[in-house]
DNA sequence: TATAATAAAGTCAGAGAAAGTCAAAGGTGA
DNA sequence: TCACCTTTGACTTTCTCTGACTTTATTATA
């Protein structure tokens, strides 16, 4: 039998479909419609919603507060760049990281632009005050999170 | 949705745009025009247009009292960003790298691409594996060499 | 010219609105 | 049985709105 987690995981996916990729929802409102806790509702997200899934999620409290979630599109570059990102080891130096964005844009799936931001952040002098022996994870890190970014 | 805040947000907005960088308000007037208190335009001020965000507030009490707000000139992205860069601490937090960002989109100053990588490199989770007292400066690194990288 | 009245804007703390966190309890399937 | 989901709710954090009180500037009056 379907627990209520996923039938608001359901749900969340309809809207999604329906609204092409983008929805906005307001979490009490949501979790009254299915009278659960509101914090149900962070449970379907972290499970069903979270980025190893391919989607992403912004939040805003307060008044007025509301939760955004998107869908990555999944046409080619996803899966190529997902590969490639997998293949990737935990620790990266400066030089390979090079070596990674050169070959990005050798094959026509990053701009110019990109690749200055992308050799910038993961650059040497970015990560000056990290210790030396924690600097080629963090790159790692930095390096992969921004590719995954890029396929939203 | 958008609260009050938000439209009287973006009613400033607009009437900076129409006057080319820089407006003069009177506090109580827009107060009474929204049906709020006057310290709510102070809060808005405060949220929206402060100099993180690019903007420059000056005012004066007593009979015929006012406040101007002026936008930060962006003819000059050069010294636009270098202003912006050099009046960043060493320390900066997530949220606060978040305001950066979207305020440069606001402006026009950067293109949603660049946003989506400059979002990705300093978020928490490209930083996950550095010790959190060292995160906000790493952060701000980054960030900084980022921007540099771009004008160049 | 002092002084008082009036007309602004500023400050700040508290109430209210919404989402986030986390650990404990409850189910379920292999 | 036991590990792994789900569900719950108390507590926290963040953002917005409000109003009483303060400060500053101008204008009117003695």
């Amino acid at each position: 039998m379907a627990r209520l987690s996923d039938i608001i995981e359901n749900f969340i996916k309809d809207m999604i479909e329906d609204t092409e990729g983008e929805v906005e929802i307001q979490r009490n409102e949501l979790a009254s419609y299915f009278n659960c806790v509101p914090s149900q509702i962070n449970y379907v997200i972290a499970t069903r919603f979270n980025s190893e899934r391919g989607y992403f999620v912004e939040s805003k409290r307060g008044g007025g507060g509301h939760i955004t979630i998107s869908r990555m599109s999944t046409d080619k570059p996803y899966d190529y760049f997902m590969h490639i990102i997998l293949s990737m080891g935990d620790e990266i130096s400066q030089h390979s990281a090079d070596i990674y964005i050169e070959n990005f844009i050798d094959l026509n799936i990053i701009s110019d632009s990109d690749k200055k931001l992308l050799k910038a952040a993961v650059n040497d002098n970015s990560l000056k005050s990290v210790p030396v022996f924690l600097r080629d994870r963090v790159r790692a890190d930095i390096l992969k999170n921004m590719l995954m970014k890029m396929i939203i």
